[in-house]
DNA sequence: AGCACGCCGACT
DNA sequence: GTCGGCGTGCTC
């Protein structure tokens, strides 16, 4: 009886492979084994053993594999492939979707040319030879060797007591030919040892501090909550001391033998944390995120899967893939950012419900930490799914920060405004420099003002292939498009109408910076934000938290997660632009963004003051946010979710389809609007419609927004867009048109 | 997504 | 006469 095995392979079709097991492979090739099949006409491909049977399939031929790369244990791991089933399926995509974001690309080598298979890094030692031999007019071999028993220690010790590498010693201007010649007539010799990529944390390892009475409780609170429910949502007000209580978990959980995961939205800024962690968890922890080069990743990957294992993984949301053996926690801190949501290529999985996806799977328990948690989260915790642990004290006893809701508009029809700030911000800002103190301010958009627009004719100046208005940035003296980064110059006359009164609408940071130094002239300023992260962001961030800065002006940057103890002052420049996006999510993406910003102002000893500058100040939202009412928030977004039947009360899919072609695209989403239809209610599909950003590199897209009844189950739902899905595929003339899909869009 | 097969324009 | 354009069809 032949053996058979469905292979998952990294092709963007929505289906497993089935190929035979040749004999004398059939010991390796269990589920999770890497396998090296023929695909196609002379393609080969690495794919990942979903299961083994032995059914012959009938109806086409059927290639045997290759070769099992994976001799001694499967690169994958059970949970692994039960949370890929479980991704594909939720999210929509293909199996080969979730295997190329899973598996780094080192460790799925293919035919082509530009697979680069992961190469272990080898270091050149070098140590003694047979015996000095070098002659007495060879001055450079004798300085060389000198300095390599400086470096070896011998001269010291008589033995060698330091690897030294062939780098280290020829560092400088040691002439390589000297070491030639060392090697040569048999002095030094060399050995090779594979060292690897990892980083390793030499400093000492020290023991967690104490909690504080708060943070103990809280602590406690955690673990009983443990006893009867898998997820838990931490609800602690802004410093609080939650990564604290993290490290006492994190180290309970290691005590145990257990592995943790610790996610983090954008790993950019989190070095402050990486440090406080790896000074109590020194080389049992490893970061791990999508920056990490491809090589660096595999031997994560390896080490994770080797008979070392790390215990701790702090990662962005790709780490949620990495093989993890005996996983006992997973937090997922700020677990409202929408950034743990994957936009672009799919799959198109969120880090935070993934993350309770994998715990389940593993049996481990999870934890939610934020200070505005997500509507989702909370409504999980009321309804009793989660449980819930508020904490409301800050720590050391910081007073929350008082908050102001400042009336632009009446502002500036009395002509109080000084440009962008108002007398209250301006007198805010004046007092705490007077006062050393330090200011932060927020603006949503970077830049220096927003598209050139014509009054005359309408026209706007527009990215030539994303469809995109374009902002202005005065250092560069460029408009640029902040989706593809293509760079315009901008015209002086309007080219629709000649027109020579072109302006341009709206600010961003550069422009606040500008004008923040007209008004204070003495004060140190500096902007952090995508444009200005370029020249290192890191010591932007230095000067301002040892305070040789006094504003710094950022933009979402500035309000995840940085403590800087001398901020006295935060300002909102303009709120409006916060809440203006056109979504069900904006009120709460500004109550979140709002009160985090906010949460920056005040250290322990005085209360910060936080200035909310908004044309709209009567909106309910600011009032939430003023008071720190989350909970006031939360009822009257849920009756606003309510009544329109979005998440929670619903669950969205969209369909995003894509092609060259604009009329194709039309038809075939007309097409498909259709058989939703009649697979949904025709009231719980919406679209199709043009996103806000319709054209991204010459695709033209087009979208349709399906909100599911929570009475069907995931699965139902699934099938039913896959049955609506073939009126494409089996329909008339429609080609170029690709079909994507996004399971709770953000 | 790749890669091959397939049928029409300008080149050694 | 061929080299090569990218349309469409298939991949266990």
């Amino acid at each position: 009886m032949g053996m058979y095995a469905d292979i998952i392979l990294p092709v963007p079709l929505n289906q497993l492979f089935t190929y035979s097991v040749p004999e004398q492979l059939e010991p390796f090739t269990v589920p999770g084994a890497r396998v090296y099949v023929p695909f196609g006409k002379g393609r080969r491909l690495t794919g990942v053993v979903m299961r083994t049977h032995n059914n012959r399939p009938a109806g086409h031929t059927i290639k045997e594999i290759l070769s099992v790369p994976d001799l001694d244990h499967p690169s994958v791991t059970v949970n692994q492939l039960k949370l890929m089933q479980w991704m594909w399926q939720y999210c929509i995509c293909t199996p080969g979707d979730v295997v190329k974001a899973a598996l780094p690309a080192g460790l799925r080598p293919d035919s082509s040319a530009n697979s680069q298979p992961y190469k272990p890094k080898i270091t050149v030692f070098v140590k003694m030879g047979k015996a000095p031999a070098f002659g007495k007019t060879a001055i450079r071999q004798k300085e060389l060797f000198d300095r390599f028993l400086d470096l070896s220690g011998i001269r010291d010790y008589g033995t060698q007591t330091r690897p030294v590498t062939k780098r280290a010693l020829l560092e400088g201007n040691s002439p390589a030919s000297a070491f030639q010649a060392l090697l040569k007539n048999g002095t030094l010799d060399t050995y090779e040892v594979e060292t690897g990529r990892l980083p390793k944390f030499e400093g000492a390892v020290s023991m967690p501090s104490q909690l504080s009475p708060a943070q103990q409780k809280a602590l406690d609170s955690i673990h009983q909550s443990f006893r009867t429910k898998r997820v838990c949502l931490l609800h602690g007000v802004t410093s609080c001391g939650k990564t604290e209580i993290y490290i006492h978990l994190i180290r309970e959980q290691i005590l145990q033998g257990k592995q943790v995961l610790y996610l983090l939205p954008e790993i950019a800024l989190t070095t402050q944390i990486e440090h406080r962690l790896q000074r109590v968890f020194g080389n049992d922890m490893c970061v791990y995120h999508s920056r990490c080069a491809d090589n660096v990743r595999v031997e994560v990957w390896n080490r994770l899967t080797g008979d070392n294992p790390y215990k701790l993984i702090l990662g962005a949301r790709s780490a949620v893939m990495l093989p993890f053996r005996n996983l006992g926690l997973v937090i997922v801190d700020e677990e409202h950012e929408p950034s743990f949501k994957q936009e672009d290529p799919a799959p198109r999985y969120h880090g935070r419900n993934t993350a309770i996806m994998l715990a389940s799977i593993c049996n481990a328990c999870t934890l939610l930490g934020s200070a505005t948690p997500a509507l989702e989260s909370y409504s999980n915790a009321m309804s009793g799914k989660y449980a819930l642990v508020t904490v409301t004290e800050r720590y050391r006893n910081m007073q929350l920060p008082d908050i102001n809701i400042i009336d632009t508009a009446s502002l500036r029809r009395k002509k109080y405004m000084k440009g962008l700030f108002s007398p209250q911000l301006i007198g805010s800002i004046g007092n705490a420099l007077e006062n050393k103190r330090q200011v932060i301010l927020f603006h949503n958009r970077r830049g220096y003002s927003g598209t050139v627009e014509c009054p005359d004719c309408g026209w706007t100046q527009k990215c030539d292939c994303c469809d995109v208005s374009l902002t202005y940035h005065k250092g560069t003296g460029m408009a640029s498009c902040h989706y593809c980064g293509r760079k315009y110059f901008i015209p002086t006359l309007c080219p629709g109408c000649g027109s020579k009164n072109l302006r341009s609408r709206g600010f961003g940071t550069e422009k606040i910076e500008e004008e923040v130094s007209g008004l204070f002239p003495a004060a140190r300023v500096a902007r952090l934000d995508l444009d200005s992260a370029k020249s290192g962001y890191e010591t932007i961030l230095d000067d301002f938290q040892e305070g040789r800065t006094d504003i710094l002006i950022g933009t979402q940057m500035v309000s995840k997660g940085l403590d800087f103890d001398r901020v006295s002052v935060v300002g909102i420049v303009q709120a409006d632009s916060i809440l203006s996006y056109p979504d069900y999510h904006a009120t709460e993406r500004g109550y979140q963004l709002m009160a985090q910003v906010a949460g920056r102002a005040g250290r322990k000893d005085r209360q910060g003051t936080v200035i909310i500058q908004t044309r709209q100040p009567d909106a309910p939202v600011m009032e939430f946010v003023s008071n720190n009412n989350y909970a006031g928030f939360f009822r009257s977004q849920m009756e606003e979710r309510h009544a329109f039947c979005y998440p929670p009360y619903s669950r969205i899919v969209t369909a995003i389809l894509k092609g060259h072609d604009p009329e194709s695209v039309e038809r075939a989403a007309h097409t498909l609007k259709e058989a939703l239809d009649s697979m949904f209610s025709p009231d719980r599909v919406l679209g199709p419609d043009a996103p806000p950003v319709s054209r991204i590199q010459y695709q033209h897209i087009r979208r349709i927004m399906v909100k599911i009844s929570l009475d069907l189950s995931v699965e139902e739902s699934r099938q039913r867009i896959s049955q609506a899905l073939q009126a494409i595929h089996s329909g008339n003339g429609i080609s170029g048109v690709t079909v994507s899909f996004d399971a709770d869009p953000q």
